[in-house]
DNA sequence: AATGTGTTCTTTTTT
DNA sequence: AGAACACATT
């Protein structure tokens, strides 16, 4: 492998001394080249062992892109060589000391993923009688998870108000729930992996040896949990190389502690710093106004990023009259570039939150334009894949009471809340899980169960099959599509969801998508495929080349980079959201201000900038203030005002069979822009025709992103 | 036990 | 506006 294509900053980080590196990357600096390059360097000048490399990515996309590239690159064995999120990374780690985790832990544990967790804090809930009403969910999810961000267990958490008290008390419950379950969410996964190598000295020495190397990725969204697993992993004189831009920090939410990097260098003074100033993926003025943006937060170190292409064109700035309006926009937009010869696939729209993608997708259908949405209503939550995924999961793990409760009586045997009830009850009476419970039941004949009749028979019937699908399961040579095919088979799932209807159809080829994910892990261990799913994100499995537009929300888009940008729906409590302005904390809004300064540098040719009069939202409809952060953006850097009114008449036509479109009459000056127009107000009745739909949203639009995952 | 009706909450962002 | 959930009815 050859270095010359590196500039000299990207070199100098690259063939770093060892000790401690920190790379600062500004957006587009190619961060990605030089973290994979210095992987190369030090396999290939530096003779390091690949076993002895760890590198953490910020999704499964990145590492398995860096992996394949090094791969191709330099042909070698890299058996070993650990890429991975953080959370991959600590899954494996825990499995592979699984030992260690007794007694509340075996190997076999599973991911609950947000769902589950969400059961689970509810059953805390009751289990403590607490009011959920006043201690919800939601709340106390978020107090648990925020602990264990800072690696707080439930006895070290020190309360300081009632709320406090009570997620103390949820929390120490909830936790005896995940291990009654072998169950461990999101977050135990690191906390876990900490509490491990501080309870095991000699299991961290062993890794502390292993890995003399160490690269972290997207440090600025690390939290203080993963910086101690850092520590734990690189100790005083290590290697550890560091790349981020605290620019780009946008998670703070989830635990990212932007303090992590004064703690670096604190606890390594000595650490050798590369910047990474030019930029090689947008042009001059995307980035200038990029700039501008980002130099309105306090507290922040300049870098002056310099494009390395040539100034290209300017920003286009609308404002569309409401959602509907918006996407319509955007479509034309569209059309027109790709007159131009540009490909759809060039293409991504970027909004806040999620729910926006809607009007998005109702005007891409209706217009019979491919798109794949990142997120959203994830695969692996739709019910049916759940389903299947329970049984899975069940087999693999009989602890998890959870995925049992949901399977029992899907398809419906008759087994309702009293039977099951029941069975939690006799089973904990004879020291089991109700699974082991049936799994008894199977087996012992002359068994005493309080049950009769119908409950009696159709428990009996599902043990037996139960029985059946775990000795199916112990055989080596049982696949796990095998296991699938005769799960779907014993239970008549496709007849279950109904092949008749639409939505019946639907649901069982999704079934088949999550077969066919099944089958291309063919040799995979159960145990193995259902870690894969549960921590697979929704960017992973954005594949490049395809013919179509994605569109995603702006965290999603982190570390991705196209030609063409939409960015949507820019108005005051939508970007910044309104619960950063609520806030009193300004942190939350300098954050709202880096997420639009990430959406703006994933652009590299065309910036398209959206906001609307009015939006509708939770069924009201209001009108909206254009987003704070327009107005940094410069003036002459914008060019989209003077066209804006040649364009629309351009649309006019086309509009008029364009049912679901605001009414025209709203604004019989289709010409002008339409700020002078005078607009209907909200409660117009004009406006409420919106009501009939043209297009009601399909379940499951078929241009969904599909999360296939592959091996790396 | 399955189905129907009314009520309440939701939407930030994700591994 | 829609989903999820609690409660009531068949």
């Amino acid at each position: 492998m050859s270095f010359e294509n590196l500039n000299e900053q990207q070199l100098a980080a690259v063939t770093a001394p060892p000790g401690a590196v920190m790379v600062v990357a500004g957006p587009g600096s190619g961060k990605t080249r030089v973290l994979t390059q210095r992987i190369a360097y030090l396999l290939q000048e530096q003779n390091v062992a690949p076993w002895r490399i760890m590198a953490v990515t910020f999704t499964n996309k990145a590492a398995r892109e860096m992996r394949e590239r090094l791969q191709h690159e330099l042909g070698e064995d890299l058996r070993g060589l650990s890429v991975g999120t953080f959370h991959a990374t600590c899954a494996r780690l825990l499995r592979r000391e699984g030992d260690a985790l007794a007694p509340q832990y075996t190997r076999d544990f599973v991911i609950f993923d947000t769902d589950d967790q969400k059961s689970a804090v509810k059953q805390a809930l009751e289990d403590l009688n607490l009011d959920p009403k006043k201690f919800t969910e939601g709340r106390m999810s978020s107090g648990i998870s925020a602990a264990k961000n800072v690696l707080i267990t439930p006895a070290d958490y020190q309360a300081t108000d009632h709320v406090g008290e009570v997620i103390k008390r949820v929390y120490a419950r909830y936790q005896e729930i995940l291990q009654a379950n072998n169950a461990m969410d999101f977050d135990d996964l690191l906390l876990n992996t900490v509490l491990l190598l501080q309870r095991n000295p000699l299991i961290a020495e062993k890794y502390r040896q292993q890995y003399q190397h160490v690269l972290i990725d997207e440090f600025q969204d690390t939290n203080l949990t993963q910086y101690n697993l850092i520590r734990r992993l690189v100790g005083e004189g290590g290697n550890l190389f560091i790349v981020g831009d605290t620019d780009q920090s946008i998670y703070k939410w989830r635990g990212a502690d932007i303090r992590n990097l004064q703690r670096f260098q604190q606890d390594y003074p000595e650490a050798t710093t590369v910047l990474l100033e030019e930029n090689y993926r947008s042009t001059q003025t995307i980035l200038d106004a990029a700039t501008a943006v980002i130099r309105r937060n306090r507290n922040r170190v300049d870098k002056s990023l310099r494009a390395m292409r040539g100034h290209g064109e300017l920003l286009k700035m609308e404002e569309a009259y409401n959602e509907g309006d918006e996407a319509y926009r955007v479509l034309n937009e569209l059309r027109s570039l790709m007159v131009n010869g540009y490909n759809a696939g060039d293409v991504a729209i970027m909004y806040r939150t999620n729910a926006q993608s809607r009007a998005l997708e109702e005007a891409f259908i209706r217009a019979q334009m491919p798109y794949k949405l990142v997120g959203g209503l994830r695969f692996y939550s739709r019910k049916e894949v759940k389903d299947v995924l329970a049984y899975l999961r069940v087999i693999q793990n009989p602890a998890d009471e959870f995925s049992l409760y949901r399977i029992i009586n899907v398809p419906k045997r008759g087994i309702g809340a009293k039977t099951w009830e029941g069975l939690r009850a006799w089973a904990q009476a004879q020291g089991w899980q109700p699974t082991q419970g049936l799994l008894q039941m199977a087996e012992q004949t002359g068994l005493a169960v309080p049950f009769s009749g119908r409950a009696l028979a159709q428990l009996m019937q599902f043990a037996h099959q139960l029985r059946h699908w775990f000795a199916l399961s112990q055989r080596t040579s049982t696949t796990v599509a095998d296991l699938l095919d005769t799960i779907l088979k014993d239970i008549d799932y496709k007849n279950y969801l109904g092949e008749d209807t639409d939505e019946g159809a639907e649901r069982w080829e999704n079934v088949m998508e999550f077969r066919n994910v099944a089958a291309v892990a063919d040799d995979m261990p159960l145990s193995d495929f259902l870690e894969e799913v549960a921590l697979v994100a929704d960017v992973d499995s954005l594949e490049e080349g395809s013919s179509a537009v994605t569109m995603l929300t702006l965290h999603a888009s982190k570390g991705l980079e196209f030609p063409v940008v939409f960015l949507v729906g820019l108005e005051e409590g939508i970007l910044p959201h309104s619960r950063s302005l609520q806030s009193d904390d300004p942190e939350d809004l300098a954050e709202e201000r880096r997420l639009f300064y990430v959406g703006l540098t994933r652009a590299k040719d065309r910036l398209f900038l959206y906001h609307s009069f009015q939006r509708t939202n939770w069924g009201q409809t209001n009108a909206t203030t254009p987003s704070r952060f327009l107005a940094d953006i410069p003036s002459e850097m914008v060019g989209g005002l003077a066209q804006a009114g040649q364009r629309r008449q351009a649309t006019k036509q086309s509009m008029s069979s364009w049912s679901s479109g605001w009414n025209p009459s709203g604004g019989s000056s289709g010409n002008s822009r339409p700020s002078p127009v005078p607009r209907p107000q909200p409660n117009q009745h004009g406006n409420r025709k919106r009501k009939s739909r043209a297009t009601p949203r399909k379940r499951g639009a078929p241009k969904r992103v599909f999360p296939v995952w592959r091996r790396p």
